[in-house]
DNA sequence: AAGTTAGCCAACCGCCACCGC
DNA sequence: TGCGGTGGCGGTTGGCTAACT
């Protein structure tokens, strides 16, 4: 295995399952010091008995900074789902819509948590054929053009899945901005520039199709949040 | 109280793509 | 152009714990 490092080649074991603190401790001062990209490097370097491959795991997954533990609220569930039923087990792209949550984590709540979710949804929409569970997750709170959805009047915003660089807000941003969850899932705690007061928040170009593109104030059109060249949630 | 089952999650494994030589 | 090294990704496993019988 070409993940084979320093300490296997001098006819040491690597170490494998669990790692303790004083490891995480080392890892996360050698990363610091050497970056997060050269695992093997960093591997070798600590003294760690672990491949670069178990580092990079431990690092992106547990040690990063800003990584988010916790219960997966139930914006971030709707996120899941509609990008789930878009883009399929496709994990890492999903996970880099959530800030502070990573692939692993996702697919880990998915199979646990959504998968019966889903196909009991995937069945009804079988059943009754429409396609209603495609929109039911990315609705823009508005009084107008009341649809509805668990007793609430909702406004569809445009599919975020239209195109890889559509507007940040249809996968339910003004969710994460307003929302009161415990569980810090709104942007305004990652982004500080992002406004944690509703009324910042404007909706534009909403046509005739009622798809509404929705940005906050203090962003412009063309700054493309959610697009997928280079990722916001870079925590490096 | 003890044994069994189910749920959860961290970590491993294998494959693939990319990059430099 | 081929090859080896490395990083990234998705699937899977194994251990721990809570719930249940």
């Amino acid at each position: 295995m070409a993940y084979e490092t320093a300490a296997a080649m001098h006819g040491e074991s690597l170490r494998k399952g669990p790692w303790h603190e004083d490891e995480d401790e080392r890892l996360i001062t050698f990363v610091k010091l050497l970056g997060s990209r050269r695992w093997d490097y960093v591997a070798r370097v600590s003294g760690l008995k672990r491949s670069g491959k178990s580092c990079r795991l431990r690092w992106l997954n547990y040690l990063r900074p800003n990584i988010k533990h916790g219960q997966i609220s139930a914006e971030e569930e709707k996120i899941i789902l509609q990008l789930h039923e878009r883009w399929g087990n496709k994990w890492s792209m999903i996970a880099r819509r959530l800030p502070g949550r990573t692939d692993n984590e996702i697919k880990n709540y998915w199979r646990t948590h959504l998968r019966k979710k889903a196909l009991i949804q995937e069945q009804e929409n079988f059943q009754f054929g429409g396609d209603n569970g495609k929109q039911l997750f990315l609705f823009q709170e508005d009084g107008s053009s009341a649809q509805n959805y668990n007793g609430e009047s909702y406004k569809p915003c445009k599919d975020i899945l239209d195109t890889e660089n559509s507007c940040y807000d249809v996968v339910g941003l003004s969710d994460f901005t307003l929302t009161s969850s415990p569980y810090q899932t709104r942007l305004s705690d990652w982004i500080p520039e992002f406004p944690s007061d509703q009324s910042e928040i404007k909706s534009q170009h909403c046509n005739s199709s009622d798809s509404c593109y929705c940005y906050p104030a203090w962003i412009s059109e063309e700054n493309d949040l959610w697009g997928c060249s280079g990722s916001l949630w870079n925590m490096e």
